[in-house]
DNA sequence: GCCATGGCTAGTA
DNA sequence: GCCATGGCTAGTA
């Protein structure tokens, strides 16, 4: 018997949910991949909340914008980190030198 | 085999 | 910086 075996069954995430749980994210605070996957039930699924986000149609609604990496960093855009940097600072968010989002253990919401 | 991640470790300063 | 993760996709057969 091996205790290790893991039932194959696959879990997917609505992307109706990811977006869903964006926008009622307050303007000046962020979260995280791996918060977002939690939220919707396994916090492994980090990785495929990024990719629905990448795939997001409709940017200009679901601030995608506002969510980071869980070591405080930027994590990606699919519009280039430029402007992603820009939409958070535009909020009040600062990006300090070493890449890093300036307190981001105060403006992080984690539901 | 890719990827808009995460957590942990070595090893620098 | 390395490796585990897990769902997805291109592209082969």
């Amino acid at each position: 018997m091996d205790e290790n075996y893991k039932i194959p069954i696959s879990i997917t995430i609505d992307p109706n949910d990811v977006y869903k749980l964006l926008i009622r994210i307050p303007n000046g605070k962020v979260t995280t991949y791996g918060d977002i996957a939690k939220q919707l039930g396994n916090k492994k699924l980090a990785r495929s909340v990024g990719k629905i986000l990448h795939n997001n149609p409709n940017p200009i609604i679901v601030p995608c914008h506002k969510v980071v990496l869980s070591n405080g960093k930027i994590g990606g855009y699919a519009y280039g980190l430029k402007m992603k940097k820009n939409l958070l600072k535009n909020e009040g968010i600062r990006i300090l030198k070493d890449g890093t989002i300036e307190n981001f253990h105060k403006i992080r919401v984690e539901y």
